[in-house]
DNA sequence: TGGAGATATTTTAAACTTAAAATAATTCGG
DNA sequence: CCGAATTATTTTAAGTTTAAAATATCTCCA
């Protein structure tokens, strides 16, 4: 399947031209447009799933699935930085989830600026259906898979993470944006 | 890394459990959590370099993508399916792009509901300056993986696509969803 | 202690996105 | 040929998303 990668020829193209150089990139770009393929595919029957099984957004359904593992409740900030979203976009998520009586806000403790954001009991029964649900869709997505294609998934997953969490970092084009936040996400 | 797996356990589940059950979950939902995570954190990046270098969004890029491999255009159905995004969102990109000046929009031969849209001469060259450094990135960002990586890669992620599709397709939750476009992707 | 810088959140404007309904044109069986 | 079903696209309404600017508060060091 692979025919266009060939082991042998690294080291025959020179130190100036893989900095940033017109390299062959083709099997990278096949693996990052295979990857986002195959998320798309997934997060789009998840999103319908749950449109018409509990009549509930995606978002709404990542941002109470990280509540539910906060009982003490989460700050906005937090919530951004799990999520990979921005603040705003969190600001008026929650928003919209404390309207419908599934969220709560309340001031955080010793800081003025933050508030504590969790779910209430309503919204935590609620999350607890449609979690059980959700894990059932995605185990069935992922039926064809065994349990030692899992593994070796998982492992390189996490070296491709590790990999673009480095070179996004590593090498922060423009401004060397330091303020950005730094990805603390939810698998691990 | 995997102590919560137990390789030994599937076959003392009986079939009646596994088929809609509350059963064990766990390493799928951790293996989607995980492709997740790592498909934002590439696609963030990429969204900021294009942002930051060529002042464009990554709608318009992907869209632009589409468009490069068809010199005589495409229709806006195709785009959709190819793009795995609504019919109405492609409307509105392309009517973005067209203001721009990338892009243009003729009436199909023989079809006068369909229309051709395929890039102009400045989108084209446009594009292909970006396609060039957007190919760098991605191989930077996916630098930690060698050539044997990238394709154990490949295969499972294709053989997850499969099984998502079937899924998907084969037990298709409510009304059968009949009419749901076909998802005939970029990747292969 | 004063204030500069950092942090937490909200606001704003524009773009993106979806689902569903509405239009319009095509196809095809009878 | 007719009309029902299908297909291609647009429109609509609501929600999601981002980047950037604006607020408000906090920290900390000189």
């Amino acid at each position: 399947m692979e025919k266009l990668v060939d082991e042998d020829l690294p080291e025959t193209v020179d130190a100036e031209t893989r900095v940033q150089g017109s390299g062959d990139h083709h099997a990278e770009l096949r693996l990052w447009l295979r990857m986002l393929t195959c998320t798309n595919l997934i997060e789009s029957e998840i999103r319908s799933l749950l449109r018409t099984r509990f009549d509930v957004t995606l978002p709404r359904f990542d941002l109470m699935a990280q509540l539910e593992r906060a009982p003490d409740g989460m700050t906005l900030g937090d919530l951004s930085r799990r999520m990979m979203v921005s603040a705003g976009n969190v600001t008026g998520l929650v928003e919209r989830l404390v309207q419908d009586g599934l969220v709560e806000r309340r001031p955080a403790p010793g800081d003025r600026r933050s508030a504590l954001v969790s779910l209430t009991d309503s919204g935590r029964a609620s999350f607890e259906t449609m979690a059980a649900a959700h894990a059932d869709w995605v185990a069935d997505l992922f039926s064809g898979l065994d349990a030692g294609d899992i593994d070796v998934l998982m492992g390189l997953l996490a070296k491709a993470k590790a990999s673009a969490r480095l070179a996004a970092e590593g090498a922060p084009q423009v401004s060397t944006q330091a303020t950005l936040p730094k990805k603390d996400t939810a698998d691990g």
